[in-house]
DNA sequence: CGCTTAGTTGAGTTCGTTCAACGACTGTGG
DNA sequence: CCACAGTCGTTGAACGAACTCAACTAAGCG
C-alpha cells in the first residue's frame, strides 16, 4: 500500500513520549534498553488506511505511538462491527503473533503512528524480562475487561445508554492519554458509532440528537465533541475503567 | 456459602484427567511438577452456585477440571448478560488476580469443579517458567479472540444467526474438551440463551424454533440437543474456532 | 397434591430498520 | 471561478423485528 511508510529511524524508546504521561507506568533502565531492541522500526499511516487484515499472518506486534484507530470484524456480506477503538499505548496484533493469523482488522480514524516489534523475539521477552510478560498478560486481560463490558452494553442496554457509554469510555480513555488538547473531540463519524453500537445509521443520527439535546455531546466539525463525560456515564449507568497505572511496551 | 466445599485433597496434577484430551498440549516434567504446588486445593460445587461475585478481591485463580458455567455482568436494575461459558481447561479469575477486582461473575451450569491457584504464586510462574507465562497471555489472547465473535454476533448477526452461532459455538467447545458421551446436549435454559444473544426469552423461543423446526437442534430434558453443528455454524455465517492444541494450566 | 420452574403461544406495542429525499460541506477538474 | 461528485449528517414515513403482557402446558419435587 502506497500511503504506508515504514521509518527504519525510530524514536528512541527512552525518548518515548508516552513515557510522561502519568497515566503509564515506569519502566526499570534494564526494561526499557530491552524494549529499545525489540522495537524495529515505526509504521506511519494515513486516515483512513487499513493496517492489518482480518485472515493475515503478521510477523509483527505494534503499539501506538500516536493517533487512533479501531479493530473491526466483517460478515462475508459486509456487516461490519467495530469491536474496539485504540490509541497511543494500546498494543495491537497480538492476536496474530501468538496464534498465528489475525482474525480482525485495524483502520486508521487519524494519522498513525505505530512502533513496530518483530514478533520472533516475543519468546525471549518472556524468558528474559518476566515483568514484561507479566505486563502482555496485564494488557490482555484489560482488554477482555473492556470487551466485557462492551458486550454488556451492546448485549442490554438500551440505544440511547449504548451511545452514551460508548462516548463517555472513548472521551475517559481518550482524556487518560492527553489525546485532547482544549476541546474534547472525537475523530469518529456517525457510521463509526453505529457499526460500534450495533445500530443502523439513521437510528444512530437520532439518538444521538437526543443526546445533543441534554446538552451531553455537540456534533462539530465531522467529530463529536464530549460537553458532559460523567453526564454521558449517568446516563448508561457505567462505573468508568477503574483502571490505575497503565503498563504498555 | 453452605453448598461450597473446598478440597484440600487435591488430584496430582501428574494425574489429571484432562492432560489425557489430545485436545489440549503437553507439559514438561518441570512445568508440571511447579503447576502442582502452584495448585493448592480444589473447589466443587453444585449447579446454580455463583462462584465468584463482581466487585470481589479474590485471592484465587481457578481452572475448571469439571463440568460448565458461565461468566456475566449485570446492569444495576438487573439486566444480565452473559459473557461467555467455561468449561474443563478454561482459566477464571484471571482478572482478579492480575487486576485486584472482579468486574464480572461466575456461575456454575452443572456440577462443577475448580483447580484453586495462589495468586500470590503468579510472580513465580512468570519468573521461573517463562512459558508458563506464556500460555497466559496465550490463553489470555484467545478469550478476547472469542469475545470479538461474540461481539459480532450480538451486534450484527439476526437472531436466528445469534442462535446458530451461540449452539455451533458450544457444540464445537465442548465437543473438544469431551463433555458429550453419546449425546450433544447442551445444559442450559433458554433463560441462559436469551440473556448471552441479548434478546427476550419469548424471542428466543421462537427462535430456537425455527431452528428446531430445521432439525438443527431439539429441545429435550432440560438442555440443547445439538443435531446438525455443522449445519448451525453455516446458518450463522462462521468458520469454526480454528484453534489447535491448546494449553492450559 | 400443590408449588415451582421451564417452555410455548398469541396479541398488541415499541423500538429500530429501511427507503427515500435533501442540505451542508469538501475536494477536484475544467 | 464554477460545476460536479462524493461524503456526511438530517429528517419523515412506512415497515418489520423484537419486546411486553398474559395465559397456558408440561415436568419435577417436596
Amino acid at each position: 500500500m502506497a500511503d504506508k511508510f515504514t521509518n527504519p529511524q525510530k524514536t528512541p524508546c527512552q525518548q518515548c513520549p508516552l513515557r510522561a504521561i502519568p497515566h503509564f507506568r515506569e519502566f526499570t533502565g534494564d526494561e526499557l534498553e530491552f524494549v529499545s531492541r525489540f522495537k524495529t522500526g515505526e509504521l506511519s499511516v494515513d486516515a483512513g488506511t487499513t493496517v492489518l487484515v482480518e485472515g493475515s499472518h503478521s510477523a509483527h506486534l505494534y503499539t501506538v505511538l500516536t493517533g487512533w484507530a479501531f479493530r473491526y470484524k466483517l460478515l462475508s456480506d459486509g456487516r461490519r462491527q467495530i469491536l474496539n477503538y485504540v490509541m497511543p499505548g494500546d498494543l495491537v496484533g497480538l492476536q496474530g503473533s501468538i496464534m498465528g493469523e489475525m482474525q480482525h482488522s485495524i483502520e486508521a480514524l487519524s494519522p498513525v503512528t505505530f512502533c513496530v516489534f518483530e514478533r520472533d523475539k516475543l519468546g525471549q521477552l518472556f524468558t528474559r524480562y518476566p515483568s514484561l510478560g507479566y505486563d502482555l498478560t496485564w494488557i490482555a486481560a484489560q482488554e477482555e475487561r473492556i470487551l466485557d463490558e462492551h458486550l454488556l452494553s451492546i448485549g442490554r442496554r438500551t440505544a440511547l445508554e449504548r451511545a452514551a457509554y460508548l462516548l463517555a469510555f472513548l472521551y475517559e480513555r481518550a482524556k487518560a492519554v492527553n489525546l485532547f488538547d482544549n476541546r474534547a473531540v472525537l475523530p469518529i463519524t456517525q457510521q463509526h458509532i453505529a457499526d460500534t453500537l450495533g445500530l443502523s445509521i439513521v437510528h444512530t443520527n437520532k439518538t444521538l440528537r437526543k443526546l445533543a439535546d441534554r446538552k451531553l455531546i455537540r456534533w462539530q466539525d465531522r467529530g463529536c465533541v464530549v460537553l458532559d463525560g460523567a453526564g454521558l456515564a449517568t446516563v448508561a449507568d457505567w462505573d468508568g475503567l477503574a483502571e490505575g497505572r497503565r503498563p504498555f511496551i
